[in-house]
DNA sequence: AGAGGAGCCTGAGCGC
DNA sequence: TGCGCTCAGGCTCCTC
């Protein structure tokens, strides 16, 4: 499941092999991932065009093309983004391909087919409405205790929902969302506006530091997740509590536990993170 | 308007 | 062995 770190990591691996290439050839092998326009339009569009950086918003990927349009790519829970030679060939669960000049294939590759591309800018109006909405990002300076703590002052909703909530902080899933529930001492069902102002202030504080970490360590893989060499991540060797339901605190040794919170699996330590 | 839930989709892991 | 069930999860859309 990229997060803010692994589409990070996918950016930075990927981006020394497009910038400054062209796209030769575009082939859509499964149209409805392209969100807008139609996928023959998509074709049309990008082809023919530059690749002058490649850039990242929360968890969305750009790449910003010579004629001012952009290709917006959201990898969602399985979707990768992978260069390899042309001579290569295609890799598995391949659904989008952009031929690059230089030999170079880009592949949007997804086993869910969750992900999506789209593509804005130039003459068409048409906005990501998702993309548009996000809030400020991790190790942003946007991102404030004074920020946040406005905000959960006025909603009742789990404190665990409200940071997965793209337009209040861009970046965060669910794995990132637990490590910072667990850093920070909260239980993540606490309702946002019972957090007092230092309470906001440690969450604040522990959301930088896991994305940090998880940005130096290269990402977390537990099934699908590989950067744009292939390669899996590190970050999962120092989780807390994500995906170690049933195994001890690394605080205190309690036994974590697991309940759904707005659907979402959430391990916990009932200890160290109480409700009250 | 805010909050909660269904649906999208496929593969892994489980019980029988 | 193999079938069928459940779970995983980001986001959009729908309902209350």
């Amino acid at each position: 499941m990229p997060e803010m770190p692994e589409v990070e990591q996918v950016r930075k691996t990927v981006e020394p092999y497009v910038k400054g290439r062209t796209i030769i050839n575009c082939e859509v092998l499964l149209p409805r991932m392209i969100k807008h326009p139609s996928a023959e339009e998509f074709v049309s569009r990008v082809s023919g065009r530059k690749i002058e950086a490649m850039g990242r918003k929360g968890k969305y990927l750009e790449l910003l093309l010579n004629d001012g349009c952009k290709i917006i790519m959201h990898l969602r829970m399985t979707g990768a983004l992978l260069h390899r030679k042309k001579s290569e060939g295609e890799p598995p669960y391949a659904k989008v391909l952009f031929e690059l000049s230089g030999g170079e294939n880009l592949w949007f590759t997804d086993i869910r087919t969750f992900g999506t591309l789209c593509l804005v800018g130039g003459e068409d109006s048409w906005q990501d409405k998702g993309y548009l909405s996000l809030g400020p990002e991790p190790l942003s300076e946007a991102l404030t205790a004074d920020y946040l703590a406005k905000l959960a002052g006025k909603s009742k909703q789990a404190i665990k929902s409200f940071i997965l909530d793209q337009s209040k902080i861009a970046g965060l899933g669910n794995i990132y969302a637990d490590e910072s529930l667990a850093l920070s001492g909260l239980h993540p069902q606490r309702p946002a506006n019972s957090l007092s102002n230092s309470e906001i202030e440690k969450l604040c504080d522990a959301v930088n530091t896991v994305i940090a970490q998880g940005i130096k360590n290269k990402g977390t893989t537990f099934r699908d997740y590989k950067d744009g060499d292939g390669k899996q991540g590190e970050n999962q060797k120092h989780l807390l509590v994500y995906n170690r339901k049933g195994e001890p605190c690394k605080k205190c040794g309690t036994v974590l536990q697991q309940i759904k919170v707005g659907g979402r699996g959430s391990v916990f330590c009932p200890v160290c993170q109480k409700l009250k």
